[in-house]
DNA sequence: CCGAGATACTTAACATGTTAAGTGAATGCG
DNA sequence: CGCATTCACTTAACATGTTAAGTATCTCGG
């Protein structure tokens, strides 16, 4: 079999690792997790979302995004309100305070950033990116779903 | 600031998520965890590991290696009996139902990792890892570590 | 030989990943 | 309208990620 250190789900793990090794310390001097940080920055750049557009978004599982959605309105980072035309969904926004937290950390993190994509380089940054979404589209559609054997 | 869902973390969880999809049913079968089968497959390639070892082969935090092994034991999958020279250390094998095992389950694990190949190009894929070691290699020896600012 | 420090784990505590089940509200069909 | 189904979340339960603290053992200088 193999040498499964050199498979690619492992090449990804450990590339993956590598990389956010560099922001969890800053995330952590201001007491945010990394899938805290996705919620703020992907709440920053909209009005408001729903729960599962959320989700969707900063790629959480409902239930995770559930829970942390929990914490952040306890820590007064973000609010939410009911939609009036249907009462199940939530719509979630980015308060002032975590626009604050946001603007407290963002150049921190743009910084790490840039000496990483320094330290790659700019075009292979931009190579390898191309390749992670040809390879994530090669796979849409396959195993997982709830999908009735569709396949031709 | 940069779109998130653009970001070169983002990029590599989503790819992550996209091959792992592809192998975590079959596991679940077979009742085990990404993790667990990572550990079992480094187990079956060489004697006995030590516990840190083991870690560094799996990718694995102590933690969570020290949880998994319990459990593992717990399955009759592994054994362990600490070193006779050294009594901090623990040596870990994989044991004949842990053989029998890794042998009903490779054949898929194999299988779907031949159609991600085939999906995604044997000489694209080759490319991918060799890029995803660079970036490794050259964020390797940066933040993180206790490394007191020996930073030029 | 002995005690301070280093090592190799293990435990603890809290956050998230993952699947299944639960809850309340909206929809659609007879 | 009535009610089974679907939908949008939320809870629950268990496994792992992550950092800090704990435990037993080993090493080494004095």
């Amino acid at each position: 079999m193999r040498d499964f250190s050199r498979s690619l789900p492992m090449s990804l793990l450990r590339a993956r690792e590598a990389v956010m090794r560099q922001f969890r310390p800053k995330l952590r001097e201001h007491g945010l997790t990394e899938q805290q940080w996705r919620i703020l920055r992907a709440l920053a750049a909209i009005e408001a979302a729903e729960v599962t557009e959320l989700a969707r978004t900063a790629f959480l599982l409902g239930p995770s995004l559930s829970r942390i959605l929990r914490d952040l309105e306890a820590r007064n980072l973000i609010e939410r309100r009911t939609a009036k035309s249907d009462q199940r969904r939530s719509m979630v926004s980015i308060s002032k305070d975590g626009v604050k937290l946001m603007a407290s950390v963002a150049p921190s993190s743009e910084a790490i950033y840039a000496e990483i994509t320094q330290r790659f380089g700019a075009r292979k940054l931009g190579e390898l990116q191309e390749m992670l979404g040809e390879l994530e589209q090669s796979l849409a559609g396959l195993g997982a779903g709830d999908e009735a054997s569709a396949e031709e």
